[in-house]
DNA sequence: TACAACTTACTTGTATGCAAGCATAATCGT
DNA sequence: ACGATTATGCTTGCATACAAGTAAGTTGTA
């Protein structure tokens, strides 16, 4: 049976989605503000700090962040003195993105902000709706689209 | 007992939001490319095809975007002739946001593809994951920041 | 009635997202 | 070896996000 009334626009799985993400990207945003890095860009220090000397395209694929707007970040993250770009040896075309000291102090902070934002904002949601929640969203993010 | 193995990056819950909620936006704005309208713009679209002739704030709590947000927004659907700004007459600061003819048209259209593309979407999801998604989503957007 | 405090929508500046296109370099088939 | 295809990172242009600030208008209060 399909639903007769019309559904509101609240109702809009990819509204409620969107805003839901833009709630945990500003509170991301908030635990990583005294580093001086953006939610992404820490986001991406992250993704460093686990897997360094990556190429650009596998930091893309790593972090779902396509080439251009990688771009951007990598220049910010190379201002700021945290990062940097390597020449591949192996494929002159390629970078290979470098955490620097700084970065890697810096990035020791942000894997330490992630556990406690983490904690703190699902401490609303019970067991089974953070369990839930993830592999839901694991499921939307896996597929075709 | 707390995690002794770090989490992993993958595995935080505001990477995991923000990835499954592009996903979300991808698969709308495809369904509404064919308007002529971005996701967002569809969206706003919408909730004036709800409710009509609301100020700019009204209309900003609704759909949960800023003012510099929505002031580009309104921007682009009025020069597309959908929706034009009429001043209120209770408040000289204030604007009345209102669909043209031609607006809610294609806003009646907007309407029947969010309920396509919303169906869509969810189809790969229990009807069990789907409830506790958009529940655990709505208590995540409507706690405190 | 003054006047301070607040609201409204807008502007500016910066940072993602994303589509499209580019020069360079690697790879594949012949 | 060589031309066609593909891959890499970059650039451009446009559309959100969002912080910060502004001019104009409204409201509460002395």
């Amino acid at each position: 049976m399909l639903a007769i009334i019309a559904m509101k626009a609240e109702d809009c799985i990819f509204f409620q989605l969107s805003k839901a993400s833009q709630r945990g990207a500003r509170f991301w945003a908030q635990k990583v503000a005294c580093l001086n890095l953006t939610a992404v860009q820490a986001m991406v220090m992250r993704f460093l700090y686990e897997k360094d000397e990556i190429t650009s395209a596998e930091l893309g694929f790593r972090t779902d962040l396509d080439s251009a707007t990688l771009t951007g970040i990598l220049d910010r993250l190379e201002s700021a003195g945290l990062a940097e770009r390597l020449p591949n040896p192996d494929d002159r075309r390629a970078i290979l993105v470098h955490l620097t000291a700084k970065g890697r102090e810096s990035g020791s902070q942000v894997v330490k902000f992630m556990e406690e934002a983490n904690a703190e904002f699902v401490r609303g949601l019970s067991g089974e709706e953070e369990r839930t929640l993830r592999s839901t969203l694991k499921k939307i993010r896996k597929r075709a689209v």
